[in-house]
DNA sequence: CGCTATCATCGATGGCTGTCAATGGGTACG
DNA sequence: CGTACCCATTGACAGCCATCGATGATAGCG
């Protein structure tokens, strides 16, 4: 396997949803959204993944090769990676019989804002 | 309430726990580590509640200060506080008949340097 | 010494989540 | 055209979690 290709180059969105936490008082609807990304980044096989998408060379990585360095079931990877991209984490692409993940650009900037201190 | 007293000023130790994912394939353990801590800010009551103290003057409110601004119970306060504090993200001291929180220096920067890109 | 205020803890409950095995739908390949 | 590969989805299940109401523990106050 691991025929490297053409990297992922589709670019979603970043939204910058809320100021730090320590420049203004968080408000309920802004606290819902961070969370949400925050919850994704909550769970150990998921910022693995999320390591290995963003040191994978091309910036893209199929499943077929994150599914043995994580120790998961292909249907338990499956599942985080969809985790990811419900977030605003990562994005997929099919190509041909694969599927490539990869990290959107600036969305864990945007995280690292939100915990800015002062 | 919210008679202003001193403000905390205790200081546990604050621990970097791993390389920036960007960097380096993160290993299970560190990302058991990584995953408690950002788990604690996967919960809106939780980071409304940590940019409570983040913002508070003088770095320390007191318990009966928070439980209004979440819109929930005491009990349920207490307990996300408590999660706060045994992920390393807060501290509590006990100073006469109220409990004063505040977030530990560092902790934000510590968990921003895990997220930074390149 | 009672009374009250503040906070932690407990028990219960409903909902969400991580995991696997199994299945199904595409896509390449011979 | 059939077969093998890759991935998503489903169903099942156990464990964790957020929440509340109620109770308990401690400290100040009169």
């Amino acid at each position: 396997m691991t025929v490297r290709e053409l990297p992922v180059l589709n670019q979603p969105e970043v939204v910058a949803c809320c100021a730090p936490l320590a420049a203004e008082v968080l408000a309920a609807p802004g606290a819902k959204v961070l969370a949400r990304q925050f919850a994704a980044l909550g769970d150990p096989v998921r910022l693995q993944l999320l390591s290995l998408l963003a040191t994978a060379e091309g910036g893209a990585i199929c499943v077929c090769d994150l599914t043995e360095p994580v120790g998961r079931t292909q249907g338990t990877v499956s599942h985080h990676l969809r985790v990811l991209v419900e977030s605003g984490l990562a994005t997929s692409e099919k190509r041909g019989r694969n599927v490539w993940y990869a990290v959107v650009p600036g969305a864990l900037e945007a995280l690292r804002a939100a915990l800015a201190t002062r």
